[in-house]
RNA sequence: UCCCCAGUAGCUCAGUCGGUAGAGCAGGUGGCUGUUAACCACCGGGUCCGUGGUUCGAGUCCGCGCUGGGGAGCCA
């Protein structure tokens, strides 16, 4: 630092300043202490005016209490709600039912004011209003909950792996594999739009940057498997796009995915993975994140905590595909969609499966061939697929995975099968050349495992800023 | 992309049979109060999403468009 301009640099505060959520975790008081922070709602009185302050460590605000005498009381005296304050004060108990502590402040410092037109409110706001405001939204308590356990979750992800030896590996987010059936990609490019190269009255892509058709991963899946194939336990955690054109409360263009990959690894060691990570997120959230769960089972899902508490508690369902179609067929609802082996369960199936028959998480595996991907492992019963799908009450399919073909010539048919050329996936089928070996995976997506721990019902509510078709604002 | 619903003050919403705009919160002023979604009184605040039509007259009815939400498909 320079210059006498920066005689109060932002420095100096950061080393005296101290959380909120420091303060209000104290076991005594404390006498001059420095807080920096975002006005909540403030209430003026001609004695005394109580403010709220937050500064995101922690859910709840901290009283801070400025008299009408204090040197403190001018500065505060045409603030608004959402203003951004530097406080000196003592922490007291506080007699005033409500908080154990509060700060009677003796200096306050306004940093940033803010006026009338300040959007967040010290009101209700519908989740639709926030999501237009997403800049402002970590702000207020629900987003500020919900982010506090993203970051957590996405901590304890790493911790999962790594404590079970598993290699963290970062696929790429540009890619020329256009064939893995996982959705279609966003193009990347460095043509010019109005003019590209042609041949044969076609866009030319051998003259683009990557010198091929390239765009955004929709899977790190299958460049994950050839790090298994060296590594044995590997897995990815990382952007994923999807260029689908999809309005659901589900789907985003750009989202998180988790997706390990084991050699020497079977369909059943993938769902005990899937189920042991699944418990190990939800423990870690109910440990880490109580009062923010705390705040989603009164506001947003009652009777969350309950359900993550079951949920570690309880063993996972598995049913096969067929059996899966039995039951729904047994159990005499009308669905509007139909039933019979060998179609694809719908959302409304799924829903009942997980939500009526079960009323929890439940595996379905062993699909039929013809409605899964062509990495699938084929079964000795010639028709189905070593596939497992993982559903959730109230979210769905949480997670996808199977264990994939290792054999040559299984991979091969089947890849022809379905017109895919071999010449595209020659890296792919090398590793079954050579030292091939059993393996399974799956793709979790992060934020529907959010989702389903903090019963937010729509996934453009639990990533920062949602990019869906016709928005990439902010 | 398809089906359904919605769009009124900064925010949440009401608005009857088609007759020209309302409340709470937020903001301003004053009062009161260890308050805590504070309270009381008064004041300011509107492109009724846009556009075209029907009508003497449209927030209200009809067409088209835009935006948002719910559901479906695709999937994580």
């Amino acid at each position: 630092m320079r210059g006498s301009t920066m005689s109060s640099h932002p420095s100096s505060l950061r080393q005296s300043r101290i959380s909120v959520k420091a303060a209000l975790h104290s076991e005594r008081e404390a006498p001059g202490l420095r807080l920096c922070g975002w006005v909540r709602t403030l209430r003026h009185g001609k004695e005394t005016t109580f403010l709220e302050l937050n500064d995101g460590s922690c859910l709840a605000s901290l009283q801070v209490v400025v008299e009408a005498a204090s040197p403190a009381a001018a500065e505060v005296a045409g603030i608004g709600t959402g203003a951004c304050l530097e406080v000196t004060g003592d922490l007291v108990p506080s007699p005033a039912a409500g908080q154990r502590w509060e700060l009677r402040a003796t200096a306050i410092r306004l940093l940033g004011g803010a006026d009338a037109d300040y959007p967040l409110q010290k009101k209700r706001h519908s989740l639709e209003f926030l999501r237009s405001i997403a800049h402002l939204r970590p702000r207020s308590n629900t987003f500020g909950a919900l982010f506090r356990v993203r970051n957590a979750l996405a901590f304890a992800v790493h911790c999962f792996f790594q404590e079970r030896g598993f290699l963290y590996v970062q696929t790429p987010i540009i890619t020329a594999n256009d064939c893995e059936g996982a959705g279609e990609m966003f193009r990347v490019t460095t043509l010019d739009p109005l003019a590209p190269p042609l041949h044969d009255g076609a866009v030319d892509w051998g003259q683009d940057f990557f010198g091929e058709k390239t765009g955004l991963t929709v899977s790190g899946q299958l460049q994950a498997e050839l790090f298994a194939t060296a590594f044995g336990d590997v897995y990815t955690f990382g952007p994923t796009f999807r260029a689908e054109n999809s309005n659901t409360s589900r789907h985003v263009a750009e989202f998180w995915m988790i997706e390990p990959e084991m050699a020497f690894a079977d369909l059943s060691d993938d769902c005990a993975l899937a189920e042991e990570f699944l418990r190990y997120m939800v423990r870690h959230a109910l440990e880490h994140c109580a009062e923010d769960l705390a705040f989603f089972n009164d506001r947003i899902e009652p009777g969350l905590i309950g359900k993550l508490e079951q949920l570690v508690r309880s063993e996972f369902r598995t049913l096969t595909y067929t059996e899966a179609v039995d039951l729904l067929r047994k159990s005499g609802e009308s669905f509007s969609f139909p039933l019979g082996w060998g179609l694809d369960l719908q959302s409304e199936h799924e829903r009942f499966l997980t939500e009526k028959i079960v009323g929890g998480p439940v595996f379905v595996t062993d699909y039929p061939a013809e409605i899964k991907a062509f990495y699938m492992r084929q079964n000795d019963d010639g028709r189905t697929v070593a596939a497992m799908d993982l559903l959730v009450p109230r979210v769905g399919e949480i997670i996808g995975g199977s264990q994939r073909e290792e054999r040559l010539d299984f991979l091969r048919r089947r890849m022809a099968e379905l017109g895919i050329a071999p010449e595209s996936l020659s890296w792919y089928l090398d590793i079954r050349r050579w030292g091939s070996c059993p393996h399974a995976g799956f793709g979790l997506g992060f934020e529907r495992l959010l989702m389903y721990v903090t019963g937010m019902e729509n996934i453009r509510d639990v990533i920062p800023f949602p990019r869906t078709p016709g928005n990439a604002k902010f």
